[in-house]
DNA sequence: GTAATGTTTCGGCCATGATCGAACTGTGGA
DNA sequence: TCCACAGTTCGATCATGGCCGAAACATTAC
């Protein structure tokens, strides 16, 4: 009954699952769209579009127009610093999200994380391309070089459609708590694992998001994407308000 | 959908009212009773009952018998910290639970908190007589000196009844958010407002947790617990774990 | 023993709010 | 201009969970 901060008010806020998930999702540090955000929420747009504005005048994330999408990230380091927080907090009390199954091996080893590859083999990827210069910061957070550029053109993918048909931003970086570290999503992400599937190097596991290589397709996505040792893959600062 | 920490679960468990209230009573860094909590929370035992389990259970509480009696403290220093980067985070976005009408001067200057008297006059009473040596740490947090046991006698207090009819605890500080600053609590606390309102030296507001000092009571009042200057009265760690 | 006090469990009531379908607004592209 | 896409608003549904009364359980005092 006394005076003081509405604990509960910001708690609340926070202590959804879908409004965590969007949360979580943006302590990437950058900005999505709702409609992406809805997709990591596991809601529907409309639903993720009142979260968001829930956030929004709880003061949690700004938005940003940009044509017809709206951006939405944290609204600066002091928001980021109560979610890590938090994280902590869970993970030290052993409050896991693993609705899969606990501690699947196979989802650590390779899984889908929306539509990219996420787990080990997506973090190999994701240091791969970063070590040899085929992506690097920029102003939008990350994009393919032009050496990345002709590297995946090689690969197999098709930039140009790539570019054009989709307005989705093409690289961006995601960042898995498991792992804690990043593997790349975005339209590229997208399309590499497309890729990677029609081409039988690995195929999804049912009823799972595991990802399980075939013998050859390790082969190929070992050669393709060889390991790189003494590489720190944060390069980029991922509390940047 | 990603795995990791269950942000949802920790931030729901604190984001709600009773709750809330429950932590950030503990947030003074002593063990409080379920009776105690309910108070402070403003619910019935049962439903206090029920939340300090799920507290528990989360990991946010731990619970310690004596007798008849079962203490709840704050789980350990990192608890407090999350408790903390929310309360700060809360303020900072203009989030305050002033229930009884927005910063009413009268509830600052003196008002009832649970059963004894909080604000400037509350901060008065209390500095006073941690100021004079009346009050000292303890280890189970504050304690009546000898000196003081004479001056709460003098002042017309029945001790040894207070002492043995109830089993609470006779010295408790409580920290008021909207000062920052600790007052009198326990059942000297509550033994000291009684006396006062007995005296006429002040009467409660109706419908509010306001008390009005008489002119008489006034005087009396600054006479018996004079100000004191240059004195810092955070003396204890309200955040010992 | 009985009484008093503190805590928990059970049961049912009820409000909050999360969710989605459908319809609407606004922007950009052909 | 028409269409496609992104986002919002509205309305209805529905589940979760907070809440308290009553009663059981536990412990201490007398």
């Amino acid at each position: 009954m006394k005076e003081g901060p509405d604990l509960a008010r910001i708690a609340a806020l926070i202590g959804e699952p879908a409004r965590a998930n969007i949360l979580t999702a943006l302590m990437a540090g950058r900005a999505l769209t709702v409609t992406e955000l809805a997709t990591e929420a596991g809601v529907t747009v409309q639903t993720a579009s009142g979260h968001l504005a829930r956030l929004e005048e709880g003061g949690l994330v700004v938005p940003r127009r940009s044509g017809r999408h709206k951006y939405f990230a944290l609204r600066g380091a002091e928001v980021a610093r109560v979610l890590e927080a938090l994280l902590g907090l869970a993970a030290a009390r052993g409050h896991l999200r693993s609705r899969p199954g606990p501690r699947d091996p196979s989802l650590r080893a390779a899984r889908v994380c929306y539509d990219h590859m996420a787990g080990e083999a997506g973090i190999r990827l994701y240091d791969s391309l970063l070590a040899r210069g085929f992506l690097g910061p920029a102003p939008e957070g990350l994009a393919l070089t032009e050496a990345g550029a002709a590297f995946v053109t090689g690969f197999g993918i098709d930039l140009a459609t790539l570019r054009a048909g989709r307005r989705r931003v093409l690289c961006r970086d995601c960042l898995d708590w498991s792992e804690r570290r990043s593997h790349l999503a975005g339209a590229l992400g997208r399309a590499l694992l497309d890729h990677m599937l029609g081409q039988d190097w690995l195929h999804r596991v049912e009823g799972s998001r595991a990802l399980r290589f075939t013998s050859a397709g390790r082969r190929a996505f070992d050669a393709a994407f060889p390991p790189v040792d003494h590489w720190f893959p944060e390069g980029t600062n991922p509390q940047a308000a």
